[in-house]
DNA sequence: CCAGCTGATGTCACTTGGTGTCATCACCGA
DNA sequence: TCGGTGATGACACCAAGTGACATCAGCTGG
C-alpha cells in the first residue's frame, strides 16, 4: 500500500489521483485474467494501490465497479424522449434518444466495452446487476415519455419497446465483428422494430 | 436442533417432512417481522428446525428462498405460446399464454403472495432477483414463439411484450385491494396492449 | 436377520463481501 | 501558524456461502 511512496512529480496531492478510475481499470484487468468469482476485491485494491476498504467507499457493490456512469445516460435518455419534436410518434421519440445517447458509446473506447461485456456475459450475478441497470433506464424513458404527456397507458409499452431498442442496438455495436457506427445500428433496429409491433398483430 | 424430538406418529421417517417447505414458510414470516436485511440465515433456519448449511443445501441463495417454483410457469408459458391455434396473431398467443399460467395463480394463496411481494418491493436486492426470474420467463416465451415458427426478427419484441403483459396482469392481480380473477385482469390487460402497440407509430 | 449402502442432515473450519470506527496526515484557508 | 477537511489506512467484526467429514434411519440384497 504505502501511497506516498510513488510521490516523486513536484506538484503533488497527498495520494494518486483518479483512484476510482483506477480501481476500474485493475477490476476490468483481473476479471479478464482469471475471472469475476476468482478476483478479490482484496486483489483489485492492491493492484490499484489501495485498499478493500477505500475499495467499498467507491463502489458500493463489488459488480458495482463494471457499472458506472448511468447518470449520463439516463439524462441524456429522459432528455431526448421529452424533447424529441412534439409531432413525432412514440417510436421517433424512441430513435431521438438513441441518437442523443449515441456520444456516450462513441467516447468510449470500444475494446474495453467488449471486454466488460465479455466478462458480464460469462457471470449470473453481474447479469443480474446489469438488468437492473436496464430497468433503470427503462424507468428513464418512462419519465421522458410522462413529460412529453403520452397518456399512462401507453407509458410502460413505449418505455418497454424503448429498452428493448437500446439494448439490441447496443449488443449489435458491442459484437465483436462489428465496425458500423451506434447511429447507424440504432436506425436500422428502430426500423426492425417499427415494421415487427406493426406485425404482432396481425396473423403470422 | 434434535430432530427426532417430535417423532411421536407412527410412520415416521428420521426427520420432520418437507424441509424446503417450512424454510419457505420461516423465511417470509421473519422478513416481515423483521424486514429482509434485518434476518440471518442462521435464525431461518432455527425456526424451521434446520442448520444453515442445511438452508443452503435447498437454496442456492438467502434471495432464492423467496422465488421457488418457476419451472411450472416455464413449461406452462411455453406450451401455451407454442401450442396457441395456429392462425392467431403472436398478441392473441400471448393471450393463451397468460391463461395457461392463470391457473397457477388460482392456486397459490393469494395473501401469501402478497406479503412475498410486498417483501421484494421493500428490498433493492430482492427487486434484482425478480428481474433476473422475469428474464427468465421472457426467455421461455421467446422460445414459445420459436418453436410455433415466429419469424426470429419478431421473435424478441413479441417476448417483450409478453413479458410485459404477464407482469402488468401480476402487478393488478396482487395489488392489496384487488378482487378480481386472474384470468379477467389477464384479458383487460391484454386489450390495453393491443390498442396501445397500434397507438405507438401514430402521432400522439 | 444382518451388513452394507444411501441420502438428508449436522458440525466445524474457512474464505470473502461488506461495514463501523478510529487514526493519519497532506492540503487549504483564515 | 493553526485548525479544519477529506481521502485514505488499520482493525475488528458480522453474515453469506462452501468444503470436508461425521452421523444415522431406512432400505436392499444375501
Amino acid at each position: 500500500m504505502t501511497p506516498g511512496a510513488i510521490t516523486y512529480t513536484r506538484v503533488m496531492s497527498r495520494w494518486e489521483p483518479n483512484a476510482r478510475a483506477r480501481l476500474e481499470r485493475a477490476a476490468l484487468d483481473l476479471f479478464v485474467e482469471r475471472g469475476y468469482d476468482a478476483t478479490t476485491v482484496a486483489e483489485i485494491a492492491e493492484r490499484a494501490g489501495l485498499t478493500k476498504r477505500t475499495f467499498f467507499r467507491h463502489f458500493t457493490d463489488k459488480r458495482e465497479v463494471l457499472f458506472g456512469g448511468q447518470e449520463i445516460m439516463i439524462r441524456l435518455l429522459v432528455e431526448g424522449i421529452a424533447g424529441a419534436r412534439g409531432s413525432t410518434t412514440p417510436l421517433d421519440a424512441i430513435g431521438a434518444a438513441l441518437e442523443a445517447v449515441a456520444s456516450v458509446f462513441d467516447l468510449d473506447r470500444l475494446d474495453v466495452v467488449r471486454q466488460r461485456q465479455t466478462v458480464i456475459d460469462a457471470n449470473v450475478e453481474l447479469r443480474e446487476r446489469e438488468l437492473l441497470k436496464g430497468a433503470t433506464l427503462s424507468a428513464a424513458m418512462a419519465e421522458g415519455f410522462r413529460q412529453r404527456g403520452l397518456p399512462e397507458s401507453l407509458v410502460n409499452v413505449a418505455a418497454q419497446l424503448g429498452q428493448l431498442a437500446l439494448h439490441s442496438t447496443f449488443v449489435r455495436w458491442a459484437r465483436p465483428d462489428n465496425e458500423r457506427k451506434f447511429t447507424d445500428l440504432a436506425q436500422e433496429t428502430l426500423a426492425e422494430l417499427k415494421t415487427a409491433t406493426a406485425a404482432l398483430d396481425s396473423t403470422e
